[in-house]
DNA sequence: TAGATTGTTAATCGATTAACAATC
DNA sequence: TAGATTGTTAATCGATTAACAATC
């Protein structure tokens, strides 16, 4: 499904929230903006309005139904079945995250990206697997990014490569990458990218450490 | 150095403006806001009110030297001298990052983030080492923190052990935390934390998997 | 019913953009 | 000097917060 012009910034707390009803499901069946807004650090005129872009979700002097708010927000961020990813760079960041994600799809049931199959240029790699997942070449990517349906994918290759794979990935169908290369990619308008750029984060943090307290 | 009151809006363009310094040094002497903010993703005005905010670093006519620039970007973020930094948690995704960074440090002379001590509970780990770099038990995190003027820290712990490393490494002096864990961690005010939940990001891409294109 | 909490509107706050005088 | 570009002020834009009528 798709809903248009909603801020991103709006988009980045649903998943906070899906989270919080996680913790809270099976103890409390319903949840106020409040006591929602409290546990993931947003005030709860915002959780109101947040909701309200997609819908009337919550009853009046009750609150929102946490099971019922958990599915819905599913629908709306495309959690409520299988995705496939794809990782490309099977590093050793590549590899981590490979065997992180892998993990986490096996053990949590509501999560439901797939990591389905891992890319590198390495020979050496190619026909091998990192848990259960087959490692293909990067000349690969046409082939099986439509044939296995994947719609995402986690770029851990290096800077230099970064940015014909990502046009590889595009062109084969990916509409949403998370890139860790130090690099900002050129994408088309609807493809969205998140950057994960380690070195930029660790940069901005030690702006803080010098600071004497605001 | 501290400057107060500045917003990390502001905070996180600055090392995206220092990488784009980098990619010119050699080529060009000087840089206009125009030129810098079109590398950077940025509006001209936008980059002259950023650096604004810490001095008069340009000429009218002219634009900025690029490597005057870089030098005082560098102090303002606290990356003009080397800076130690930890890492807690050498799972698959820790060593990863720990070689990943260690390598940045040794390659780049002008990464001044330095990893010096990795922390785990597993004592079959404990004794041995990443590359270089030492690998403590987190009991010594009290002792080593100081000893080795650590200021920095990644945490790769398991969501319920974050809290408590967190706690520690508070405790023992560290003043901004990159958390890998995907938990919310609590701080006092003059400890600064940036999330890297993979978990979430995923989320909030799938959102934009079935978007129609706004 | 009385108390609580929603969805929504209006007010506030903060960040970005446009415009321009100052000046290299 | 003439052209270019800064630093800064005012205008705009967007996001958050406060308030409240509607209603469970």
């Amino acid at each position: 499904l798709a809903w248009k012009g909603i801020s991103d910034a709006v988009i980045r707390r649903l998943p906070v929230y899906l989270r919080v009803l996680e913790e809270v499901k099976g103890k409390e069946s319903c949840i106020s903006s409040h006591e929602l807004g409290k546990r993931a650090g947003v005030r709860p005129a915002l959780v109101r309005k947040d909701l309200a872009w997609f819908g009337e979700f919550g009853k009046q002097g009750v609150g929102y139904d946490v099971e019922f708010l958990q599915d819905e927000l599913r629908k709306i961020l495309n959690l409520d079945e299988p995705l496939h990813m794809a990782l490309v760079g099977v590093g050793s960041l590549g590899h981590a995250l490979a065997r992180y994600n892998w993990r986490r799809f096996q053990i949590d049931p509501l999560f439901t990206i797939k990591l389905v199959a891992l890319f590198d240029v390495n020979p050496g790699l190619v026909g091998g697997y990192v848990d259960d997942i087959p490692i293909y070449s990067v000349s690969e990517i046409p082939r099986i990014v439509p044939e296995e349906d994947i719609r995402l994918a986690i770029i851990t290759v290096p800077a230099d490569a970064a940015q014909e794979t990502c046009k590889a990935l595009v062109e084969a169908g990916v509409k949403a990458i998370l890139n860790f290369a130090p690099v900002t990619l050129d994408v088309p308008k609807d493809v969205q990218v998140a950057n994960a750029d380690l070195s930029l984060e660790l940069q901005r943090l030690a702006y803080y450490i010098g600071a004497e307290q605001l």
